[in-house]
RNA sequence: GGCCCUAUCGUCUAGCGGUUUAGGACACCGCCCUCUCACGGCGGCGGCAGGGGUUCGAAUCCCCUUAGGGCUACCA
């Protein structure tokens, strides 16, 4: 059987990191089982829908680098892949399960529905639907449509057990009675998420269905709606969903929650993704591991099932640890933007320093930094004058010893056109030994006036990079 | 309220009845490297939610309690 798996986020918002996560574990398993993976758009909430926002979601899970072989953008086989275009697929559906008496409509208004909710909450009672309009004669259906009223279509549940088994966690038996007929198609004729689903999974041969533990819940009424449209079930596999620091739901209270905000922060896709797939899983070995490495790993069986919290500090320092290994050239290109909207780059590339340049400062600051959008901070030396507002900085220019460092450096650098940072280290090595003066003593003052700041790349570095000319600039201002 | 899921260091987790003085990663602390920060190296702190069983033996199996989460929607 050819595995066959779907995306089916729905367009209300910017994709979320747990869908992401799921998105991920679907897209593993399709790729290292040589199947294929399906994105569709669940789009019928009609209120908060919103075209834009799949189109956003694409480009996330593209950026992700997380593709796909059918579906929005793509088109396939079992089209279309956005829920409100598939109306037909389910007018047929809803005809069979009429036709199999499984469905029966329902007359009661959104008002009547939810003050009977809430009765029942206040009693201390089940809030599921009373079944009031289950057993409708001829004549009072009659009676309703001569109101006007368009009916919803509700599934009549049996009693008895519905059981199915999840690929994790094994066999599940709910009990029918627990269920509550349930809506399978609003009066506007739009199916409701569960009956969707299930027409969807079974017309696109859907074979391994991966989601959050919030589904299973939900599983037992989609069963049924397998067996009323006499089709086979997929594979389940629920997995754990993600947690806030406060063990509560990932949300939008807990900071960035979508990988458009971490891609804006400055994280590289590959640290993302990575981090994801440690979220309810470990590989045996290292855990930084490239896209191609986790799909020779990750084992789907092996995936936990207690709920996961994100933690960003993990994912900093994946970041990090990708960033310094990730090519320069690559990285100048992400950065850029940074740095123009900063200031430190004019916005005309025209006027940037040469490309060759800007990809050594990059590849030096890389070490330094967590996130790309930390760079500008340790880049401003580089691309504007030093600031010299800190306080320390100017206590440590402002030192008697200091002057014989920038006149001993100065005469050294005197005539120089251009300085490896090779060169540059051996010529700064041997000043302490020239002035009879501790390192920290020659290199502190030096690396005060060259950028303004108490830390960042090694010396020799700055040197080699800022170039004789400017080094020789900076230090002259400060003698006396 | 009912039903369901989950429970190992602060966090992610390994562990699938004996090989465990419970292993790793992040974070934290210390030391080393060093002109500083970062990286790196070494070391440390820190956990089986509680209570009952089952068993010669339990983090591992069962039950209860507790805690957290989910579903119970004309949200998905």
């Amino acid at each position: 059987m050819q595995v066959r798996v779907r995306f089916a986020p729905s367009p209300t918002g910017l994709l979320h990191i747990g869908n992401a996560h799921t998105a991920l574990f679907n897209w593993l398993f399709a790729r290292q089982h040589g199947g294929r993976v399906i994105l569709r758009a669940e789009d019928t909430d009609v209120q908060r829908s919103q075209l834009g926002y799949e189109k956003d979601i694409c480009e996330d899970l593209r950026w992700l680098g997380l593709d796909w072989d059918e579906g929005l953008e793509l088109g396939g086989e079992f089209g279309p892949y956005r829920q409100s275009l598939r109306q037909a697929f389910y007018e047929e559906a809803l005809k069979k399960l009429r036709q199999g008496g499984y469905v029966y409509p329902c007359y009661c208004s959104v008002e009547e529905l939810e003050a009977e909710r809430q009765a029942n909450l206040a009693q201390g009672k089940p809030p599921r639907y009373s079944g009031r309009c289950r057993n409708l004669s001829e004549r009072e259906i009659a009676a309703f449509e001569a109101q006007g009223r368009k009916p919803a279509w509700r599934f009549r549940v049996p009693e008895g057990q519905i059981a199915f088994r999840d690929l994790l966690r094994g066999e599940f038996a709910f009990q029918g009675a627990e269920l509550g007929d349930f809506l399978v198609v609003r009066p506007t004729g739009v199916p409701t998420y569960n009956f969707a689903v299930v027409v969807d999974d079974i017309q696109m041969r859907i074979s391994h269905v991966i989601r959050a533990d919030e589904h299973l819940s939900n599983t037992p009424r989609q069963v049924l709606l397998y067996r009323a449209l006499d089709a086979q079930t997929p594979q389940f596999a629920h997995v754990a969903m993600l947690l806030g620091p406060d063990r509560q739901k990932l949300s939008k209270r807990h900071g960035a929650v979508s990988v458009a905000e971490y891609r804006a922060q400055g994280y590289l896709p590959e640290a993302l993704l990575n981090y994801l797939a440690l979220l309810g899983w470990t590989p045996k070995g290292q855990e930084m591991l490239s896209k191609e490495e986790l799909i020779e790993q990750f084992d789907l069986t092996h995936v936990g099932f207690s709920p996961a919290v994100f933690d960003q500090e993990k994912l900093r320092w994946l970041n990090g640890q990708y960033l310094r290994r990730a090519d320069d050239a690559r990285l100048t290109a992400l950065a850029a933007p940074y740095l123009v909207s900063t200031g430190l780059l004019p916005e005309d590339e025209v006027a940037w320093p040469s490309e060759a340049w800007l990809q050594k400062l990059v590849g030096l600051l890389k070490h330094n930094i967590i996130t790309l959008s930390q760079l500008p901070l340790w880049a401003q030396p580089f691309l504007s004058e030093p600031k010299y507002e800190d306080k320390k900085i100017v206590k440590i220019l402002q030192e008697a010893d200091s002057q014989q460092v920038f006149k001993a450096f100065s005469a050294a650098l005197a005539g120089t056109s251009q300085l490896s940072s090779q060169k540059a280290g051996d010529m700064l090595h041997s000043l302490p030994e020239q002035l009879a003066l501790g390192t920290g003593k020659v290199f502190r003052p030096l690396r005060a006036a060259l950028t303004g700041q108490g830390k960042g790349p090694e010396l020799a570095e700055i040197v080699a990079l800022l170039g004789p000319e400017k080094c020789l600039e900076r230090v002259e201002k400060f003698r006396r």
